[in-house]
DNA sequence: CTATATTTGTAACGATCGATACAAATATGC
DNA sequence: GCATATTTGTATCGATCGTTACAAATATAG
């Protein structure tokens, strides 16, 4: 077994600790000292088991990315390419505006750190966002190999549309927007979703203007 | 006239510089050093002129905010709904994604301080930036009134809806999505506008809509 | 038991933070 | 000219920043 003193806290709540600190106030607004009062351990113990304050802060997102990708593994199991949209937008309404105190409204991977005097951190998260998109664009451009979606349906530009809704969702949790009102504009966004896999969609939709909002897809034929 | 040694540099000027320093690095990322280097001036010149760091960047947001206003007037003057929301979020594409180094790419209203250790200033961004939904969320108010727009429509709702995207946008923009790719999704989001009931605007904006034909009073009647 | 290994809490490190004291410099008012 | 008013540059303030030295505490290995 191992020798010497054991450690006194338990890791993963100590990064859980960490997490909602760097989330409500960012990275350069979260202090060492306001860090070590909500994992409630010293200083000495922190460097220690994590190595600095921008080591704690990777181990943090790692762990907030994995859930994260787990949400991404549920929106692309989706059958239609209109619910992986429904369910990501949906998902990301619901998860920003979780008020159950367990986290903080809005998304680590942009309150963390939009602009910092080091641009480290701004990138690194620019990263893990463009992670995910590239998760929802592969899986567009599987519905495009598979016939789903019209050949001449761009991909890239139909995942980039749903992650600039998610992160300006994002944006508005972050600064008190509730679930419904969330909701209300995910069904906006939805609404018209393109979903017929003959149809060359974003070019020329909108006059066909199927009564209703139509938020769940259509199967594939 | 006024007495006293003059002062030796531009007030307007060093807030544009100071502005650059405070979008780029955001407000807690954004030291003192940072600021005088940049504008040019010392500590005790800035202090005199500006009162303190808070102050300085509520000027300078005060700066900005003017400058966003203007481009919202000539959002809402527009004369249909359609093109309200094709001149705000193409406009916001390219205000977000201008790469001639004037401006850093973004939006001070969010690289500002999404997060920040006292929460004044993302409270602050957050009433700004709902300032600019609200703008929009009266155009098309009126526009109901005015019976272009249905009267089961949320005003509300599709305001947010436009805020999330320029929200969206600007975070692609600040990552560093370029022109093209942000149109793209301006287009997409432009194509599912949700205009329920007889509108003629959507589908063909290509047709420039009726020439210089309704005056568009942004004031009740 | 002793020796070794690791964590603990205390206390403080140098660097940088935002903000100023002070006197020289430079204008106006008389 | 002199008195007054304001800005300037230098030099630095106390507070806080992220980080660490150190020794007491607590485990295992023998």
């Amino acid at each position: 077994m191992r020798t010497g003193r054991p450690r006194s806290f338990c890791k993963e709540e100590a990064l859980d600790k960490a997490m909602t600190v760097f989330w409500r106030q960012g990275y350069e607004g979260a202090s060492m000292a306001d860090l070590t009062r909500a994992m409630g351990i010293n200083p000495p113990s922190l460097y220690a088991c994590f190595g600095s304050k921008e080591d704690l802060f990777k181990a943090v997102l790692e762990r907030y990315d994995q859930r994260r990708n787990n949400f991404m593994e549920s929106v692309v199991a989706a059958s239609t390419v209109a619910q992986v949209a429904e369910t990501f937008l949906m998902g990301v309404a619901a998860f920003a505006s979780d008020t159950s105190g367990k986290t903080p409204p809005g998304c680590l991977m942009l309150q963390g750190g939009l602009s910092c005097g080091d641009t480290t951190i701004p990138d690194t998260l620019a990263r893990h966002r463009a992670e995910k998109e590239a998760i929802l664009r592969n899986r567009f451009e599987q519905a495009k190999k598979e016939g789903e979606l019209a050949r001449d349906v761009d991909a890239a530009s139909l995942a980039r549309y749903l992650m600039v809704m998610s992160n300006g969702i994002c944006v508005q949790a972050a600064a008190g927007a509730t679930l419904k009102e969330l909701r209300e504009v995910a069904a906006i966004a939805l609404s018209n979703w393109p979903v017929k896999d003959a149809d060359p969609m974003v070019a020329n939709k909108s006059e066909k203007a199927s009564a209703g909002s139509r938020l769940v897809a259509v199967r594939p034929a």
